[in-house]
DNA sequence: AATTAATTCTATCGATTTACTAGACTTTAG
DNA sequence: CTAAAGTCTAGTAAATCGATAGAATTAATT
């Protein structure tokens, strides 16, 4: 499941995505066009601006707007920055790999193959949600 | 990502399977087989005898055994009982469907369609892996 | 220079969940 | 009766989650 940010962030992602080209956006904005709690938002648009999604200006008007294509953000990213890994467990985890450590002797764990195999068909999956696919529902 | 307890469950279940047809086995012999702490897999195995994967025997020479066919277990059963929805959100999920409170006046929210896609190819792939998938390694 | 309005940063907090552990109780074989 | 097994109910320490609070910083306007 999806945390409450990871899905906060998906939805001011896809209200910024439906802005005018060159149109800034308020926190407090985008925290009532989404229905998001404003403070909980400040930090979920520091996240996403740190993981390059978005950027902000600062002071009086200012506010965040995409700097990445909303054809390149898909929901496997959002997923990653905000929820972490993808795979079931971390001993089959691309990016957020690290070793079981109850599996005892042996080099594989006996669950590791068959969630490597769930992580691919549901990576693909992920990546082919994007913020663009979102908008035209 | 899965939960201890069902990782444990997958490894208990896993653990059984790989026992000769009408062996019994013990909760201790499961924990040190499959490296489980021994009080936590009571509850596991408590767990997966309510939803009637295995059944048990008590009193002196008592245990565990599978009562459903290894073929029939499936890794999207085992995520429901211990981690319920196997969707990114509640309203995109079958069997834990409840509707997102902060969707304002639609009826249906901007996610929800992206992440049925989701459900879609991960329940499928989960259905996929059986416990009998798993031991023939 | 002062004001205003915005982002940024750090800290905190209550509730819930997670991963266990403890111990009493029940059941059954011998 | 006793030993050895499952069953049931609590409890608990630590982490995580979903926020909230407030001060600091930045920038445009007056």
């Amino acid at each position: 499941m999806l945390s409450h940010k990871a899905k906060y962030a998906l939805k001011a992602l896809l209200y910024l995505a439906e802005q005018d080209e060159n149109h800034i956006s308020r926190t407090v904005e985008i925290a009532d066009g989404a229905n998001i709690p404003k403070k909980f938002l400040e930090q979920i648009l520091l996240d996403l601006k740190r993981g390059r999604f978005v950027s902000s200006k600062q002071g009086k008007f200012g506010g965040y707007y995409l700097i990445k294509s909303k054809n390149d953000i898909t929901l496997a990213e959002i997923h990653r920055l905000f929820d972490g890994a993808i795979a079931l467990l971390p001993c089959a985890s691309l990016n957020f790999y690290e070793p079981c450590s109850d599996c005892k002797t042996e080099s594989e764990c006996s669950l590791r193959h068959g969630l490597m195999l769930i992580r691919d068909k549901t990576l693909k999956a992920m990546e082919g949600i994007t913020i663009a696919s979102l908008v035209k529902k």
